[in-house]
DNA sequence: GCGACAG
DNA sequence: ATCTTGTCGC
């Protein structure tokens, strides 16, 4: 896969990254996707036991015929530390780097993460999604800003992620008795379609196939590279 | 000053 | 993220 060439250098304070953040967040486009998502691309990393080198990966995953078709890795070294906050400083130039390696051209990139369910509303989504300029969108774990209720018990139940008053993404109730996950536009995406997609990858878990495999395969490669 | 805090 | 023992449920 060709990629554009990097927006601004890595190599900076978290100060920096502070005011970098600031100035990329207002480029994320919150558009409808061009055509109905078929090559999902999930991406996620892992440290070496050591922990000082990570291991990033994308996985692809064919939506219609829900079979995993490719995947990629890179190995590189910890450059950044773990900021909330500041993730995409850590994460990012390695699966950025990871994309290169695609053969499959993804109708659309799914990280382990937010993006725009940030404080500065630029989360590593949004952040990947601009440095690969193409549509991305951010399912994690957990909140990192923003309240909201409870969703209902159901799969597919969900709601609004409030942040200063604004919608940065949907909490998903993906299957039935979990913890729901946290949805958001990464970028070239609308959150409505961000939502719908990901609830449409859950196969039976919590988190869905594209992240999940992708979790899968680092968590494999760790220990051996 | 005191919590909260993606992975 | 990573480490880690027991425990609950299918």
């Amino acid at each position: 896969m060709r990629i554009p060439k990097p927006l601004h250098s890595w190599n900076v304070t978290p100060k920096k990254a502070v005011s970098l953040q600031r100035r990329l967040a207002d480029r994320i486009i919150q558009d409808p996707l061009a055509r109905r998502p078929q090559y999902v691309a999930g991406g996620d990393i892992a440290l070496t036991p050591d922990g000082k080198r990570l291991v990033a990966a994308w996985i692809i995953w064919d939506l219609n015929r829900r079979t995993q078709l490719e995947a990629v890795h890179v190995v590189s070294e910890l450059s950044f530390p773990y900021v909330p906050g500041l993730l995409s400083f850590r994460e990012a130039p390695a699966m950025i780097n990871a994309a290169r390696k695609l053969n499959t051209e993804p109708d659309l990139f799914m990280l382990d993460g937010h993006g725009l369910a940030h404080p500065r509303r630029l989360g590593l989504a949004s952040h990947v999604g601009l440095f690969l300029d193409r549509p991305t969108l951010g399912c994690a774990k957990s909140r990192l800003c923003g309240s909201h209720r409870e969703p209902g018990p159901k799969r597919g139940a969900n709601v609004r992620l409030l942040d200063d008053g604004e919608i940065v993404g949907r909490v998903v109730r993906s299957r039935v008795g979990v913890k729901p996950i946290y949805v958001s536009v990464g970028h070239r995406i609308t959150l409505d379609e961000a939502a719908r997609i990901a609830l449409a990858c859950t196969q039976g878990y919590r988190i869905p196939e594209p992240t999940r495999l992708a979790h899968h395969y680092v968590t494999a490669l760790r220990s051996s590279v």
